[in-house]
DNA sequence: CGTCGGGTGTTATACTATAACATATTCTGT
DNA sequence: ACAGAATATGTTATAGTATAACACCCGACG
């Protein structure tokens, strides 16, 4: 009776979860994905997915830049955004557009609409693929006659984390 | 039986509505609001609300610089931007990030959130406000934790117009 | 080999937004 | 009317985000 509802993965990632496994199933999926759409994964779009991934915590095209940089790469806007538009196309990462910056998909399986929950403390944001919320967008839509193609969703507020007092 | 429920606009305005009523309604509306709330709505200020409401597609601030600049007023970026934040602040106007740009708000009693249909054909942004849409996501937050201060919702898509054949 | 297409490198530039400080205007109390 | 305070605007400079245009490389395929 925990749970009344099962979700795939929680919202928000804990405080202490072990980042590196997110990272570790994202190119892993993203590998996979790839392969089967014949896509290529090459080298630097990998190393951009992975620096999309660095945190939970959107992250802007020119961060990406200057840590492509640090690796010695050669690299200017077009490689960063290049490598991004690819993520995008394939579903990889989303783009929040309030805050011009990138963040992983949490499930890259196929291209699909997303919402997140984006804490104006943490920085976190945290998606949620709500069917309810996507069934009341489509309704509210299509009583005006309106037929959407990209929602876009960005719930700026506290997580839960962050609502509590600092305290241990 | 026309209508089950009532809106109090119609969330796309018709092909050929009376738009300078609009705009002139908006500057009524926010010559009233500011004087009940003690706000200053400064021929600058007027001018470029004026200018958001030129259309129902969002203007970006560059747009409304060179306009102030055709009216032989000094202008620079601040001058603009600082007026959006007025007309921001004072709920008059709104920002629609996925543009970066921005509308009049239809519906300018007092700041509220708002949830936008916009148009990738005729780039028309109709403010719709559905209660039962900000009930949806309201319900995904709290399930999550999580507290939403300020949700962005931005539908992109075709509106009613742009779906049927150009014909007529 | 040759060429064709995709990916990346490179340079330049457009677009969006704000910081910092100067000046002008309006409001308030006297 | 005036001084002082608060608000609004002017001005200059710069930060931050994104794309256009063209050159080069490299592997796949004939």
């Amino acid at each position: 009776m925990a749970a009344l509802k099962r979700r795939r993965t929680p919202p928000f990632p804990g405080r202490g979860h072990d980042h590196a496994r997110c990272v570790d199933v994202a190119l892993g999926e993203a590998t996979r994905l790839c392969a089967r759409d014949g896509q290529r994964l090459t080298p630097l779009r990998r190393r951009v997915l992975e620096l999309v991934w660095g945190s939970h915590q959107p992250v802007g095209a020119y961060a990406i830049l200057d840590r492509l940089k640090q690796d010695g790469r050669a690299a200017a806007p077009p490689t960063v955004y290049r490598a991004l538009d690819f993520l995008l196309a394939r579903g990889l990462i989303h783009r929040i557009a309030s805050l011009n910056a990138f963040v992983g998909c949490a499930r890259p399986d196929g291209s699909h609409p997303a919402q997140f929950l984006i804490c104006r403390r943490c920085g976190t944001a945290a998606e949620i693929d709500d069917p309810r919320l996507a069934a009341a967008i489509g309704r509210s839509a299509t009583e005006s006659g309106f037929a959407v193609d990209a929602p876009i969703v960005e719930l700026r507020g506290l997580c839960a984390g962050c609502r509590r007092p600092a305290a241990g």
